[in-house]
DNA sequence: GTCTATATTTAGATAGAC
DNA sequence: GTCTATCTAAATATAGAC
């Protein structure tokens, strides 16, 4: 018999939660500079002010760790558009998927990196759930965005490449957000800032789709 | 003195420059996956079938190497959207671009994996680049485009955010073609399948910039 | 239950043989 | 000029002390 996916809910102790909390953060930023391979448990270890066999005793390998630090993303990161009907308004429910979107990856950019670097190397660990599990939320989302096309609320376009296009403009400013900074000429941007872009980006996903809010897509010759 | 930040155009005998391509074939592969933290010579050496000490031989360190990938990389990169002018079109400039990065994409995409690894751990090695003559490549080409919108040739966009937009789109197929391929489910694209993904995907940008080049953006209620 | 001390492997790099 | 043999440091992981 082998060991269950889901880890037992065993009650754990206040150090043992302490202990844990503080390595799986720690283990969020070094993943998401360096990498799987380029991260030292050491490394990690350092960073949460700990002895590097601490790490091992409380998550055992490094690829155990940084298994649990991959579902922690994984759960948080469909929380949006998770009921959308072919009776909802896209220009709703594309804003508000985008403007969720971009907010995480002002928040939380190190699990945004973290998740493109492991599809970086090829998702060793997450091809099954990308082909299984995310392939089937693709295709639920898919035949919403197909019957909004159909009933005229929306251009034709392939839906998945859609969805493929909103993961790639709203994850781009979280992984390459020192890349953004450098082009952009600032240090850092203001709350005020990021959400100057993130009203543009919703601007021109809906134009795209050929929606149009107020008085945008006017240049249309 | 230090040493010239070019390498002196040495002639080289016909065995180093045969080692020298097979490792720089096998250091591209390994950095795509794994990073620089996460890439080892000796796994470089291992692909490339030589022994670990001749990585050294002929690069030096593994930094040395890495800098040698990365400037083949940005060398290769700008090559399109060199020359542009306000009297241009920009719908076919724009095509054009898209076009050519969606081939890059396609070709090479180990290259555009390694820049993706290096922004995403803070471009500890092209920061200087990225700041000084990215930022300089940005603004004249965002003066073209801001020309663009004064004379009406497209909707008014931050030329700057439009810019990222095509980077995050075209790059995208590349630094997460596992993704694509698994929510597509396919193992892979075929050049047909490759040259419609990149039609839809100018004309998503085409329409997105308020240039409507044929019956699309016909949807605009 | 927790952490220190230690074992084993692999890393980057170089001195010296061919 | 090229490559083999070797050195030192850092990696993952665990056995055993507290």
């Amino acid at each position: 018999m082998t060991k269950p996916v889901q880890a037992a809910p065993v009650k754990m102790g206040r150090i043992r939660l302490k202990r844990r909390a503080a390595i799986l953060a720690a283990a969020e930023q070094e993943f998401a500079c360096n990498g799987f391979k380029g991260t030292s448990t050491s490394a990690i270890a350092e960073r949460a002010g700990l002895a590097k066999a601490q790490v091992h005793y409380y998550f055992g390998s490094k690829e155990d760790l940084y298994q649990e630090v991959l579902a922690t993303i994984m759960n948080q990161w469909n929380l949006t558009l998770e009921d959308i009907t072919a009776d909802d308004e896209p220009a709703e429910v594309l804003s508000r998927y985008v403007r969720a979107k971009m907010h995480f990856s002002r928040e939380r950019p190190e699990l945004s990196k973290i998740f493109a670097s492991e599809v970086l190397r090829g998702a060793p660990i997450l091809q099954t759930y990308l082909g299984k599990q995310q392939y089937e939320w693709v295709q639920s989302r898919a035949a919403v965005i197909r019957a909004w096309v159909e009933q005229g609320k929306m251009r034709r376009i392939d839906p998945v490449q859609l969805i493929i296009y909103l993961w790639a403009l709203t994850q781009h400013y979280a992984d390459f957000n020192t890349q953004v900074l450098a082009v952009m000429g600032k240090d850092c941007l203001t709350d005020e800032e990021y959400g100057e872009l993130t009203d543009q980006l919703i601007d021109m996903v809906l134009v795209g789709c050929g929606i149009a809010t107020r008085d945008t897509s006017t240049h249309v010759r």
